[in-house]
DNA sequence: GAACAAATACCACGATCTGGGTAGCGGATA
DNA sequence: TATCCGCTACCCAGATCGTGGTATTTGTTC
């Protein structure tokens, strides 16, 4: 719906710009400073438009509910919720969203997460702003756009098994620094499940202790600081 | 990009502008879609004026000697060196130069050092960008100037002993996950000595084990992951 | 129903860490 | 000179962690 070349917005401008519809763009990130320079990149280009803009999860639902945009670039971490969360959201409702990840991070889940959940390609807010909008033509163009820095960092984890949920809890606590005992109390669980979980985190990791397991977690994206 | 009354030197034009000269900044970010931001938000404002961009701190130690801007923003993260190092470098051959650190991150540590060092004003990114020009006019008028909310975030640790810099490296091979055996083998001290560091580390940061030492050392901007 | 993964639980042993005390040496400072 | 701090080093004892093995329950998938 959103990116049928005739909607009620554009039909006018149609006119004159023929097939030269404009791709309209959605802009997520709570970063006023960021957007700023997103409104700027992306309003210089001649086939693209910021539409609409918003700083957490919520007013992204509504704002893409609004605009209905072409395309929508979507910070990870917001105020509200994660921007994964975010595109679900929008994504139960319009499937057919093209969402394109802009972020700082990139640890290979969260890059991970994020195309299971939909996305349509990953950016890092550190790339030029030339490989940002090509980004845009290409998802809008209904291609995937994954750059082959990210793709890289994603191959590299590719055999590795996931951590399950209890175990990224189990992590989290241990960043806590917690022991295994005062873990086994806040989970109710034994304080031998709990050397269990930290065994398998520790495999999956590639981690020799504890530590180092807190360590790589934060690197990868599984848990926050 | 120079939407100024364009001319490579500023004085002729002070004929008609008499006192209300614009207030030459430089920005210091290797962000480009950040850098693009800070130019809108910078050159939107009537009083101010880009005058120069850097990537990296030698781009910046350049720059400022080509334009001697009257502010200068700077990211503490750059690809070549700490922005606190590209900052001493400057003030080093131009000790009355006003530099304001624009970052993401929040950690106390950083931001004793950054103040330590001669910086005029510590900025969040993530803060909205008319505190940004506010900050940009304090600082040219002479004035320091900490956001409140990170003034806050200074106090909370103002009677915390500072790790000493063993204390750091012994912490950083931690976050790698060496265990002290290992960690005495690459630093040539005995493992004791390294015991005898991890206490005074956990001392220092209230951290009940290793594993809490790493987060909150990260947390406070101590050591990176 | 069988096979499998995930979470739970227990035991035991050796490795490692944490906490206590003591002490020498060099550099900075008062 | 005297004092303090940082770094170094050693000893000991108890706590905690890491590793190995075995086993039950639940839910999913084939």
């Amino acid at each position: 719906m959103a990116d049928a070349p005739a909607s009620t917005d554009t039909r006018k401008q149609n006119i004159k710009m023929s097939e030269n519809v404009r791709i309209r763009v959605l802009c997520v990130d709570d970063h006023p400073l960021l957007r700023e320079g997103i409104t700027a990149v992306v309003n210089s280009q001649p086939d693209m438009l910021l539409v609409g803009t918003a700083f957490n999860g919520h007013e992204a639902v509504e704002q893409f509910r609004k605009h209905k945009p072409d395309v929508t670039l979507m910070d990870l971490r917001l105020p509200d919720m994660s921007g994964i969360d975010a595109m679900i959201a929008i994504r139960s409702e319009f499937p057919q969203a093209r969402i394109l990840i802009l972020t700082t991070f990139d640890g290979d889940v969260e890059i991970h997460r994020s195309l299971e959940a939909g996305a349509r390609g990953y950016m890092l807010k550190s790339m030029p702003p030339k490989d940002m909008v090509e980004s845009i033509r290409q998802v809008h163009a209904g291609k995937k756009r994954i750059p082959a820095e990210i793709a890289t960092n994603l191959a590299e984890h590719y055999s590795d098994e996931a951590l399950t949920q209890r175990e990224i809890e189990v992590l989290r606590e241990i960043a806590g620094g917690n022991r295994n005992r005062d873990i086994a109390g806040k989970l109710f669980i034994s304080e031998e499940t709990v050397k269990v979980h930290m065994k398998h985190i520790m495999d999956k990791l590639g981690a020799s202790d504890r530590t180092q397991a807190v360590a790589i977690g934060v690197r990868r994206g599984i848990i926050q600081l």
